[in-house]
DNA sequence: CTGAAAGCGCTTACAG
DNA sequence: CTGAAAGCGCTTACAG
């Protein structure tokens, strides 16, 4: 039913050949024969496809990016930075959903490929790394996010994490807080950059650490909620919360409310990336702030060099926070 | 440099045309040939190529989505909407914003039929009927959101949005106030149904319609926190404020803030969509509620519906909606 | 039950 | 400057 090169090339009065040609300005065809075979593009409406050009050249022209929720406004940010960066090259991308699950994360990746994507760009979980060695054979060229994996064939685009959640916690120690929380994301603890820091904050202040105050889980509004109900009942000294990003903090306001706790004055809280609605909470959230935006123009850029220059490897690009001070601490 | 049919074929010991065979599981194999056969899929990790399916069976086992801006909340948890269900059939989906232009519009869905998608689903903008006619013929199976569009071969989800605008409306004429502006969104005034609501509703009441009174723009904050500060210096009078979005909605509050008007006692503000985070504003928003998420759903299934019986035609989706009342309105 | 051949719609050496 | 042929990796009638 589609136009195919075959009818152009009857139409124009040429072979395939010359059609193709035309199309790809590759010289070697008379100014003239091009004109008649633009033309008879132009008449009939023919669009050179994409899949029977990819069973040739190895190349679709689309990237694929696995994140953990669309929905989340993080990801939907930064989602929209690589998507903007890629249609710029003409490239169309595939989103995949990993719900920070292992699994899932696998079964995109794989479809991703099964497709011929040029490229994937992950938000990787926090299963091991001989998992991601195992990527980085198989889909490259792959552009990590937000997690320091260092290998040769691996692009790297590493948010200043630790010093971020720094930033934080200093700032709220600064402001006399000494029983400070955590309210963390998914993974295991101790590979978690912000807890890190967190922890290296308290430390060097000669502030106590405890475990229970660390409360990872999903990294949805939900756990935010869940767990500062928990931690204010179970540790009621405690005065600041530290959150991994802005939709636990949002949860961790709501739990606050609900149970008459004022925020700052009886639990002042902290969020990460100070996505857009950060701003708009009740009270004001103060974040620790990610120019999210760029971080995925400059993912998708990384891809592309790498796809331009498939032997060398490219150097981490690593991005910066600021603490963005609002009325919630 | 991937693993081919020809590779299995060789390794089993057998032809390509088997190896389809006992892939597809088309039956007419013996089971022991079968059982070689996988074995020799599994061990060279095997995975047939889609662009190459896709060549002969003209099927990519991929959809199009077309929206405005994948960064706006209403359209992530919709998008999450239709990812999920595709997903669920072993379909990829490709996602392309339009912000509302015609002419991105028009080149996202060329790209998509371009990379062969079996389907679409678009939120058209208020581009002239001609050219949707058009889209009909040539991008089908097409699924349209939120736009009464009716034609033979397009599938329509339609969200209740006049009777939204009732309902908002409707309230607070109950709660009072007779100088109540409409801050829009994009496209003719005349096309839009939040507009229809909103008129019907004041009309059957009495009350003055001013043109000056409704505010057409882009359907982001800021267009609602400068129509606003607008419409406060120029018409004092106002009271209340039905808002085309809830990103539209905040932008008003935020305006409202900044000008000392307090809400909802000097000017009540109504949202529509009901996004998560309208229950988080300050105050909480009130809003039109809608289930943007199971509406991504259902667009999506009609989708494949049209896909499996491409000669039938299927009955326009109505999606409910009810307002939730919160304390801005 | 199994295989050789054609063909999907292009691009890419290779001739002329 | 232009064209005939092979081939990308599959599926689908068609034989045997």
């Amino acid at each position: 039913m589609p136009v195919t090169m075959r009818d152009v090339a009857q139409r124009a009065g040429v072979s395939i050949r010359t059609v193709s040609r035309a199309i790809n300005k590759q010289g070697e065809i008379t100014e003239e024969t091009r004109q008649r075979v633009l033309a008879a593009v132009e008449e009939l409406g023919y669009r050179p496809s994409k899949v029977a050009q990819a069973l040739v050249t190895h190349r679709t022209e689309t990237i694929g990016f696995i994140l953990g929720d669309i929905a989340n406004p993080y990801f939907s940010e930064f989602a929209r930075g690589v998507m903007d960066t890629a249609e710029a090259e003409g490239y169309n991308v595939f989103i995949c959903n990993s719900d920070g699950k292992s699994d899932k994360e696998i079964r995109a990746a794989e479809s991703l490929v099964d497709h011929g994507v040029d490229g994937i760009i992950l938000f990787p979980d926090y299963a091991s790394e001989s998992k991601l060695k195992a990527f980085a054979e198989i889909y490259a060229p792959l552009v990590i996010v937000n997690r320091p994996f260092y290998h040769q064939k691996i692009g790297l685009v590493l948010t200043q994490i630790r010093q971020g959640a720094v930033l934080a916690v200093d700032y709220l120690v600064g402001k006399g807080h000494t029983a400070i929380a955590m309210i963390a994301g998914p993974g295991p603890i101790d590979q978690m950059q912000r807890a890190k820091g967190y922890r290296d904050v308290l430390v060097s202040h000669g502030l106590p650490v405890a475990d229970e105050w660390i409360l990872p889980g999903p990294a949805i509004l939900e756990h935010g909620a869940k767990s500062t109900r928990h931690l204010l009942i179970k540790h009621p000294q405690v005065t600041a919360i530290f959150c991994y990003n802005d939709l636990i903090a949002m949860g961790a306001i709501q739990a606050c409310k609900e149970m008459g706790r004022r925020v700052p004055d009886d639990c002042a809280i902290i969020g990460f990336d100070d996505i857009r609605f950060a701003a708009m909470a009740d009270p004001p959230l103060t974040s620790v702030h990610v120019d999210i935006y760029s971080l995925g123009q400059q993912a998708t850029c990384l891809l592309f060099n790498m796809l331009d220059n498939p032997d060398s490897s490219f150097p981490p690009v690593y991005a910066d926070v600021k603490l963005v001070i609002r009325a919630s601490a």
